[in-house]
DNA sequence: CTGAAAGCGCTAACAG
DNA sequence: CTGTTAGCGCTTTCAG
């Protein structure tokens, strides 16, 4: 297990550590030929600094934490395959961790993360917005964050959302115009920012064209996949049905398939479904599901990017503000007028 | 971005930073009534130890690289959420890497963890079996490596692998139970081990029931989309196209899937599909898609108890050893006798 | 039971 | 341009 250290490579040259160091990150008050000389020697003694040594004494550990409800989930997972790709090619290293929608959990990550571990955090924050005293207090440190998608409303930083009122309001009217009188929406992160702004949109909509907001209409969607069958299994049987559905999350509408598949419901002739989905089949589904998807990697490019950016210079210094990229609609046969 | 540290506390509570070193690490001989005194300090003043410092003394640093080919894929995404949990839970960091199925980013990755960055590597390999001269020297130093799904034949170690050969003959002799004559296999990892004893279990199965093997009928995919696309179009559209198939990999499966939604191909009826897949929603294609589904979860749990318990127990030392957790076979609309 | 001191491997200030 | 030295925060002898 014994490393080469940078004494075992001084001591091959014949020289002192220190000159070694400044060798090997080319201060300029070291000849080029002793540069040359250790650069060669480095190489072939096959060196490697000690991450730990360096980062105890520079205060920086050249690794952020990535923080996300669920690797599993492709949305997620193509944020941290993002993340992980530019952090590659800059010199950092990722450190990820998954809080399963717990919110304790999410704290006491942050206590693990609050002494140097990392230089800064990129997460997507557990569906429990009221409680960020962990997060202000680890941001007040001096450790950037970075939110992206699932963000914390009344926290100041960089928070990198997509256009989710917009494209929802834009899906609700797209069902009505293709003739849906009664679009339910499936929300599931009720009190969360996020199913705030697409239900928000999904309203908007629906006020845009003068049609009466129906409260039975929207379902009020947990984690628990059983619960939610049942309670689409109840709108759908109800004596007035949708016949077109928005859902905020890709779950819910693979759960409303189900019950229709069930109940012999045949989307889209008797319901039209729309999804937020980054289901890399969705055109495989039966029949292929029409969706918003969002920019996951793009998301996770940007907030990776900007945190890299915030360590190397000071021009590019973290301020408060929201960044919006736009979702991408794609309509399929779980839309199409029949 | 001032941290607080052990001396902070010391000078706190008048003592050594020695004592309350000890007194936090439950030394035996420090009184009980200090190490409450420093504990209760330590809570209070929001301590947390400074980890590069421990790791640098310790020669530990509490974390694993996990690396895959790519965190986007589900299998993966699936094993990286069981490692982050097991240590979550033991008390570990892991670190996340993407190879992206580049060999020689796999080799630099490993440069970038041989100088004590973490304890051990947990690894699925890139598809590149020949080159292992790195993954050998950094376990040559001492630092153990498990290997899950793609592993290294050659190596000397844990391998966790499933009961591929068994269940990929168990699947080829289904699909001629159910009346299949041309069996297709659509091969993409031809020269790894887990491409190879999927191949060799449908070869096996082909033997058993006294079927010549028709090399036509083994595609040979990369990991090119379009041109297996292309691939899977001519053999089904040539003079004698398979009436089944089994695709060693997801991918395939839904390119399949692709290209008889082209041909008006009609699945089950007129070619039957059986894929090794972790597609969430695979009874949700159309057809349902009959499914071997890897253990992903399992694998990751034990590789990551395996290893941490390397690390604290002298009699869990890893040895040259295969573990093997089987598949799970779920029939579903795909194969179904028409 | 508690404290002083050395040292993990690296960097940076300061001397030469 | 090169070397000496102190110190990052922690753990661990070894003395008291």
């Amino acid at each position: 297990m014994k490393q080469i250290n940078i004494s075992d490579l001084a001591k091959a040259l014949n020289v002192a550590k220190s000159t070694v160091s400044k060798a090997l990150r080319d201060s300029h008050n070291i000849s080029t030929k002793t540069k040359d000389r250790v650069k060669a020697m480095a190489m072939e003694m096959d060196y490697q600094p000690n991450p730990h040594a360096s980062s105890l004494k520079n205060h920086k550990s050249n690794t952020i934490a990535l923080i996300v409800p669920d690797t599993t989930n492709h949305f997620f997972s193509t944020a941290i395959k993002a993340v992980q790709l530019v952090g590659y090619e800059r010199g950092y290293h990722v450190l990820a961790y998954s809080t399963l929608d717990d919110a304790e959990k999410e704290k006491s990550i942050f206590s693990l993360l609050k002494n140097g571990r990392v230089d800064g955090v990129i997460m997507s924050t557990v569906n429990d917005a009221g409680h960020i005293d962990h997060i202000k207090e680890f941001a007040g440190k001096g450790y950037p964050v970075i939110f992206f998608d699932r963000v914390c409303e009344d926290f100041d930083g960089v928070k990198i959302i997509t256009n989710d009122l917009e494209i929802a309001s834009d899906a609700t009217e797209f069902l009505i115009n293709k003739g849906c009188k009664r679009v339910a929406f499936l929300s599931v992160l009720k009190d969360f920012s996020i199913g705030n702004n697409r239900l928000k949109g999904y309203m908007n909509a629906l006020e845009k064209n003068k049609i009466p907001l129906d409260e039975s209409l929207i379902l009020n969607g947990s984690m628990d996949y059983e619960n939610n069958h049942k309670l689409i299994r109840e709108m759908l049987t109800g004596t007035n049905p949708p016949d077109g559905v928005l859902a905020p999350v890709e779950k819910m509408a693979i759960t409303c398939y189900f019950v229709c598949k069930e109940l012999k419901i045949n989307i889209p002739k008797q319901l039209k479904v729309v999804s937020y989905s980054n289901l890399e089949y969705a055109s495989l589904l039966s029949p292929g599901l029409t969706t918003i998807t969002q920019p996951a990697f793009e998301m996770g490019t940007i907030a990776a990017t900007m945190m890299f950016n915030s360590f190397e210079k000071k021009k590019y210094r973290l301020k408060n503000e929201t960044i919006v990229i736009p979702s991408v609609f794609t309509e399929r046969d779980s839309t199409v007028e029949i």
